[in-house]
DNA sequence: ATATATTACTTGCAAAATGCAAGTATAAAA
DNA sequence: TTTTATACTTGCATTTTGCAAGTAATATAT
């Protein structure tokens, strides 16, 4: 820990290129398989998918969950600490959509987060914290 | 840039541990020297800070502007896409807040962004674009 | 006028993080 | 029983970071 400055704590955990990704990938999908994340459109490394699967768990942000009906498989899910994140991801999306040239603005998803932000915000939070719970996967 | 996802997109920009408290001190104190934001307290190093404001620059989120009456100093100042930034990191501030152990919470800053955020956030970014303009320092 | 101090960087280098490709272990499917 | 799928791990080259020291231009003090 750098100081104790909320926005300094707070990048300590998710200050880089790829955490807030998978949270993203999390809060569009609501669960996601590891084989998911390499699918999607940035194309993150293996070994920094583990990497950072791992300390987005160590921060209680992701809760790996095991796959019904699979034993190798396991689902990855926000925790409500990751759901709290959702304001923020949406902060800066909105900004990316509005401020960075090349970028994919006007999504039916953002043009929503725009028009009415609490209750946007509201509807996709409740939903994900829905379906919470259920047992942990042991990664001893 | 790695896609069109203006999350993505955002991340390529500021995705790092160093860049948004470089937005954060203009937030706190409007315009800072080069001098001012090493004695932040996160210690950052000199020649990352020289990299940051560059890339800040370049992406149009600070604007260096003469030091009146001096002309080793310079000042730098968050651009109207700069202060754009500011509900985005609010919002990481609140949930660093409320989501980080050994975190300074409850400072007036965030009680006040809190209480009433519309409110506050207008307040705020409505201030830092007043003192906008001026002539550009040339940094050939 | 000269010497010292500020200011904004730059440079060199070791350490850490990233990115790519390939490998491994376990379970599922054929 | 062989093949495939899944979730990682490993090795290694490249890039980024962090620390300490250095530099050039201006400002201040004497």
């Amino acid at each position: 820990m750098r100081s104790g400055c909320p926005i300094s704590s707070s990048l300590d955990i998710f200050g880089d290129k790829w955490s807030l990704l998978i949270v993203r990938d999390l809060m569009l999908y609501k669960s996601r398989t590891y084989g998911d994340f390499t699918k999607s459109a940035e194309k993150i490394a293996t070994n920094i998918l583990a990497n950072r699967l791992q300390l987005l768990e160590d921060n209680g942000i992701i809760i790996k969950l095991p796959y019904p009906g699979n034993k190798v498989k396991a689902l990855y899910k926000l925790s409500a600490k990751g759901v709290a994140l959702i304001p923020a991801l949406i902060e800066i999306a909105l900004w990316g959509g509005e401020n960075i040239l090349d970028t994919d603005d006007g999504s039916p998803f953002l043009k929503e987060a725009k028009k009415n932000k609490t209750k946007f915000l509201k509807k996709i939070m409740d939903d994900l914290l829905e379906e919470e719970g259920g047992d942990r996967v042991t990664t001893s």
